[in-house]
DNA sequence: GGATAAAACTGATAAAAATCACTTTTAAAA
DNA sequence: TTTTAAAAGTGATTTTTATCAGTTTTATCC
């Protein structure tokens, strides 16, 4: 989905679609017969990378956060999944290991759904084949995108743009320029844009003085979109 | 498959392995049927950004570069993908536009394998499309990968990361110890490190007074592998 | 083999980002 | 409600990287 539908291309275009929903009742039930609900504290770890995996992960309710940890214990946030996605299943996939780790960003509900439901639910449905491909594809021209973007654009930009792609996933209704509210540390905030706190704090502190954003306790209102967009589509 | 098989872990694995390896003769017929081979010389573009696809491409000889070009027309390289690799699929799964430009980095030949052929033998193949899913979360693995060191390692770091990288790609034969020719000019290096061309053609100076490479020409040639290891890695 | 255009290389300088050393504010617990 | 630990915020400084303005070397075409 490109945000506001006003930019077509993959620049804008950071939200992976649901993979259930394109399958029909008897797919999605053969795939959530065995399934157990867990609830999920903020902060509580749902995998973490280089482990085995021993199923995948439907979200109920709730942010999860997809990030790999390097020999410094720096985060990179790869990901941001929200409800209705599905974790997990790159390392079944690909018959290894966990290539990242996942923990929740606010209170979550998350379905767990055994490795071999979901391996027989890929062998028994070529819809869910198909549409795992599909999400999959998609995945790697957002994550190239990304790739391209820290290369390219400053610190100012990269915050800019991941408000903006914040601001979707934290928005749960649809009012046309409505001021959304991003529940988000500064810690993780910056570990998505790939920087140190500080700068990340810097900034935000100039969006304000340019009214872009004003903030709540540490929550941060977008008042005004467009500016964010002018800033992280800087040429 | 990790370099030398010493780092089990991710962050040394950056080879895609190849899709039709791990078909039988029928499914690689199916295939392969109707392609078009077609001589692609250094520089020639194979695909663009942003275009529709109309097929995929077999890499039958030579190396391709995947990458993307920002607002400013830096370029930024994704992925080098080598002898007996597919390429331009992605498009064709997502049912979009190609995410990613691809051109030649050296005298290549591509087999043309038309859009029509390929989604067929996914429908007719669930070796293929199994295939095909293992390659895809491992392709996330390693862009996840990249996100992570590009965000927390230093030029410096990088650039000896991708000469053990690229000395993998560029060694066709396999002598423990051998000096490996990399024939790639200081404008794509910088594109693959993410930096400018200055600032590596100033690191391999370092490099070459510490003995580390050599050069005959602009073709790099890696001396001691066991020193780039240790400057990547360095914690 | 010499001309010449392109690529590689070098040094100086400017700009951006990281780091350090704090103070202030917020939110959770007693 | 008060305490207090954690998170947010600020300023100064250092380090890294980008940019500019060239010279030298390499490779290709007559």
């Amino acid at each position: 989905m490109s945000i506001q539908g006003l930019f077509p291309i993959a620049k804008w275009d950071f939200q992976t679609e649901s993979i259930l929903a394109g399958l029909d009742a008897a797919e999605r039930d053969l795939l959530l017969a065995n399934r157990q609900d867990q609830v999920y504290r903020k902060g509580d770890t749902v995998f973490r990378e280089g482990t085995f995996p021993s199923g995948i992960f439907y979200i109920q309710k709730g942010k999860i956060k997809k990030f790999k940890i390097d020999d410094n214990r720096r985060e990179q946030i790869i990901y941001v999944a929200n409800k209705g996605e599905l974790i997990g299943y790159h390392a079944l996939l690909s018959q290894g290991r966990h290539p990242d780790s996942a923990a929740a960003l606010e209170e979550c509900m998350l379905s767990f759904i055994p490795a071999d439901d979901f391996l027989r639910a890929i062998q028994q449905s070529p819809a869910l084949s198909q549409r795992l491909l599909k999400t999959l594809a998609h995945e790697f021209a957002v994550l190239a995108n990304s790739l391209s973007l820290f290369t390219h654009k400053s610190v100012r930009e990269r915050l800019a743009l991941q408000l903006i792609v914040m601001r979707e996933k934290y928005k749960d209704r649809f009012e046309p320029g409505m001021v959304v509210a991003i529940r988000l540390s500064r810690e993780d905030l910056s570990n998505l844009v790939g920087t140190a706190r500080e700068n990340v704090v810097r900034i935000l502190a100039e969006f304000k003085r340019e009214g872009i954003i004003s903030t709540k306790g540490s929550t941060i209102l977008v008042n005004d979109v467009n500016k964010l967009i002018a800033i992280a589509d800087y040429k």
